[in-house]
DNA sequence: TATAGAAATATTGCATACAAATATTGGAAA
DNA sequence: TTTCCAATATTTGTATGCAATATTTCTATA
């Protein structure tokens, strides 16, 4: 047992955020310790190590005494997230711009450059994973740890709510266009600019959000 | 026992934390859970809960099976944490630029208003005090709970080392003229402009902490 | 004397048991 | 029938013990 590097307690918890991003673990659910533990084969010990990790993540929460809900996200958080999630990529942009070593502003480019061929074939599937390490690649760039792993977390929460995102026409053409002005910025060294132009691509995102959700049902005080 | 609606752990969590943050736990020193439960006259099980909340906020690493240890901050990281705090503090400005109300923008003004007699007085403790209350109210102002929170928290791992902060003479009178800057682009939502004003603001208290450690020893590979 | 390997020791990870607190259910009174 | 209270049941918090792994120490050999 525990053959690799890891405990069961981050088994665990990757195990239970996988339930609770895949949908398995709806929103508002309760954690019962007993239910989860019979469920992965473990005593609540560690069950409960596994919970104060995924109380970090927010992905649930946890009361005194009350137990552990899956974090039921309100459309008003979700927007909030969504601000976040915008303001730190601009951020992490906006960092790029000044940090980025000549290999890593080479290899922004060269993917860029490969996405384009992803638009024109319209290959979604590929285009979305390019899409991540794009993302990713920037917030590697500003070679800042706290930023990178602030933002890594932020994408994590909510790419549930993100799965769609590519599926409104043209969205991938519009994708790359934006993109293209982050690059230039971040290649210029122009810090401003990618600032600006990455904070508009990030707010395109959550008007598509926006624009499907408000298209599908959405109740007063609905949880999403 | 467990009077209030704190458990164990929780309290735990918050009393190890004002050890390291005081310096009685040194960084790179091995947190025990023997030593922990003994010190603490509880059990492991609420010592190895703490840790594991701790190691969310940055203040301990823990490897499986090699047990916690303060973190060891290198200047290297100690500065990345700097220029973190700064771009998410020019953020909330940002943010509070679009986003504050006429009653917090109002405060904001009083605040500042209040902070332009400390420093004519030249009375530091208040005006350290006040600081703070400064930058929490852009933090809130921000209206997300995300950047707040992730604020709050940078604020506070970074206190320990920001205690000699405006003990450089004159420092109180060029911090108030920069929160000018600050607040009359908040006021009048000018949002770009209390981005740059704060990031600025930030960076020179940065500087002036490289000043100070340069100033004390320093050697190469030195943990801080 | 230095080094490599093995035994001994110490420490963490997990399971189980018990204590404390909360949630639920049933019954009595209005 | 509804509401309030109390007894019961469920669930979380903590303690303790054992198992698994890492670290240290000791010894034998080069």
């Amino acid at each position: 047992m525990a053959v690799d590097g890891r405990t069961r307690s981050e088994v665990l918890a990757g195990e239970i955020a996988d339930e609770i991003l895949t949908g398995s673990f709806v929103p508002g659910m309760r954690l019962d310790e007993h239910m989860l533990a019979e469920r992965f084969k473990v005593s609540r010990t560690p069950v409960r190590e596994a919970l104060r990790q995924l109380v970090a993540t927010g992905l649930i929460d946890m009361q005194p005494r009350r137990g552990a809900h899956v974090a039921a996200i309100t459309a008003d958080r979700l927007s909030e997230l969504f601000v976040a999630m915008g303001e730190v990529e601009a951020t992490c942009a906006r960092l790029s711009a000044l940090s980025m070593n000549p290999i890593e502003r080479r290899r922004l480019q060269a993917l860029h450059e490969t996405m384009a061929g992803m638009v024109e074939a319209n290959n979604e599937p590929d285009y979305v994973e390019a899409n991540r390490q794009f993302h990713v690649a920037i917030y590697a760039g500003a070679h800042n740890a706290t930023m990178n792993d602030f933002a890594v977390a932020l994408r994590r929460r909510l790419d549930p709510f993100r799965r769609a995102q590519f599926r409104t026409p043209g969205r991938l053409r519009q994708s790359h266009a934006e993109h293209e002005r982050v690059v230039t910025a971040i290649l210029a060294g122009d810090s401003v600019t990618a600032h600006a132009a990455m904070l508009d691509h990030v707010n395109l995102v959550e008007d598509a959000f926006d624009q499907m959700s408000h298209g599908g049902r959405r109740a007063a005080g609905s949880r999403l």
